[in-house]
DNA sequence: ATAACATTTGAACAAACATTCAAGTGTTTT
DNA sequence: AAAACACTTGAATGTTTGTTCAAATGTTAT
């Protein structure tokens, strides 16, 4: 078992290689998981995300409170949907959003806490 | 206060509005989050982050445990950096790096936690 | 049936992004 | 002082992404 001082030849110490592999998740883990964090980076997904905390709306709503086109709320609800973040049901012509679970409130609150803390 | 049936000229319904521009963050705020969470949402980023949560390592190290070029983990360290989720010293000529805090830690379990959840 | 309404969808376009390559900085060794 | 090493940085490139516009879908009212 090698370890040399960084960085000659095997920078790598061997112990790091197997305790790295060993809870590093699966590529597919890995990809699912950006997949769904990258979701959470865009202002209006977390607007959107934000107006269903207070409770189900329908897409026109919503596109009228944050002051955008009906058509760019969708396509952003069409991404909430397929992460699972959002449910939706019809009711006659008007589709009702809400959310999903508390996963999104829990990694919202964490990202705030963290912003906060980070700035002053 | 209207409360006319979705989605016939004001299709707000007044107190949602009212409602919703009491817990929305700031733009500020907001654009902050987004810019954080954002980071989580690249797969070669979690797996860095992934690395620091065993120990404290330098640059190259990184590099070769993941199997990409010393320069593209430096140029995802300077972001990790600069959003605060990574610490780093100085040790002659090697720069070590560490994680700031345990918010990550908390994102990353949630985000893997729905993930899982949602997979089967 | 037809019209009106709420929403979705696809193509197009500009902006943002991750990686590469080459050149630069800071530190130690010779 | 020069060479070697660990890392950083800037420009370039291909890819991804958010929004817009126009057309399509599904539902209800006439």
């Amino acid at each position: 078992m090698k370890d040399i001082p960084c960085c000659e030849e095997h920078c790598v110490h061997d112990a790091l290689v197997d305790e790295v592999e060993r809870v590093l998740p699966s590529e597919d883990e890995l990809y699912d998981l950006a997949e769904l964090l990258r979701i959470f980076g865009d202002t209006t997904r977390i607007r959107i995300l934000y107006v269903l905390f207070e409770k189900e709306v329908c897409v026109c709503d919503i596109a009228e409170v944050l002051g955008m086109t009906i058509s760019a709320i969708s396509h952003q609800l069409r991404i909430l949907k397929t992460a699972r973040l959002v449910k939706h049901r019809r009711d006659g012509k008007t589709v009702y959003y809400s959310l999903a679970d508390d996963h999104v409130k829990t990694i919202l609150g964490m990202g705030m806490e963290h912003v906060k803390e980070k700035k002053q």
